[in-house]
DNA sequence: CCGGTTGTTGAACCGGCGTCAAGTAAAGTG
DNA sequence: CACTTTACTTGACGCCGGTTCAACAACCGG
């Protein structure tokens, strides 16, 4: 008694951190495993916890799953919001940066967040969406206010398209920087640059 | 007796037909729906047979899916092979044009593939990375045989993440065009044409 | 030290996957 | 028209992971 599988005392934490404990344990395994050969149980052993205190803390496992990609993609968001005023060609390289730095510090949650994309069921997929829709807008709206780019791109149809895909590069690119990284981030970085720079090639 | 639940008498194909038929259905379903949305029931039920003989073709539901996805990745790299001794630029108008041409006619097969990449396990996830490095080879190879990219692209060493990550692009945008399709087959080949010769600008 | 609040447990339930044995009937073969 | 072959059905069962829920125990105020 009091004692659970690990042989530790049991301990009571607050809601808060009971959360973040478990969505950080379920950012790694999603980051390891496709979604469903992530086990509840497994999640529940690793965070030294019973089965039936996740549905506590989330009704459904899928609902745990939307929770770890949302907090990911909070995170995400508030470390990547654009610098109003500073022309493209400059933000680009630094907002990259910052970027690329976030990656490489959470590369479990970044994982686990982009598996959202095809992985999840209606909810999952509306959070996902919601995440990259943002980044898209902030894109757009740096674009918008550039007067390089501004005036020009506001007339075309396929800007937005064309963004979207340039997201899904860079996500390409940093997955495979993570998984071999024969390249450096400096490289990473200006590929992507160059990318978005050629995708709007006037 | 002798009707199944569609009041249909039982019709009896051949291995061949009957294979083909499942995958079909699996392809549409497994468009619709995430991987566990989709019951081996449902598809059995759909294809007017009994859940039984599922099993009876595939070993389990994975296999059912990876068969799907590995059908549809002959059938792309099929229609997408490289016409050698043609100049990159104008191969790639036609090759993404037939490219296009598949993603159109079958739309749910090509969402279903690129279901594969977050969703399977890893025997699922086998398949789809080894029809995706093909298409990668493909390309690279047709570069490297195009005097005008050949010899300045094969001395750097990010020509490959950058074709794998304007793979993802072309995908992305795809998957958009399918989705709401506010642009045109030519806007979209274009954007793509652009966004390769973009990315590997010199 | 006691009683209430609340984080937490353990076990049972449910539903889909996967198995199997025994059979039914549609096509080919003579 | 028998006879064989084999695609296909049926239904019951075990298993396993997601999900539920009543009871428990750790902390806190009095």
């Amino acid at each position: 008694m009091g004692v659970n599988q690990g042989g530790r005392t049991r301990r009571r934490l607050s809601t808060e951190e009971r959360r973040e404990q478990l969505l950080s344990v379920g950012a790694r395994l999603f980051s390891e495993s496709p979604y469903d050969d992530v086990w509840i149980e497994q999640v529940a052993e690793i965070a030294g916890v019973s089965r039936g205190l996740l549905y506590h803390y989330f009704p459904t496992k899928r609902d745990f799953f939307a929770a770890v990609v949302e907090r990911e993609s909070e995170r995400m968001l508030r470390m990547t919001a654009a610098v109003p005023g500073v022309p493209v060609r400059e933000q680009l390289t630094a907002g990259l940066d910052t970027y690329l730095e976030y990656v490489e510090a959470h590369a479990h949650g970044y994982r686990a967040f982009h598996r959202a994309d095809a992985a999840g069921d209606q909810a999952v997929r509306r959070v996902y969406r919601r995440a990259l829709a943002a980044q898209e807008r902030q894109i757009l709206a740096a674009l918008a206010a550039d007067p390089e780019f501004g005036p020009v791109l506001g007339t075309r149809p396929d800007t937005r398209i064309a963004v979207r895909g340039w997201l899904a590069f860079t996500t390409a690119v940093c997955l495979e920087w993570l998984r071999g990284s024969e390249l450096g981030r400096e490289q990473v970085r200006d590929l992507c640059a160059r990318a978005l720079l050629g995708v709007l090639s006037l």
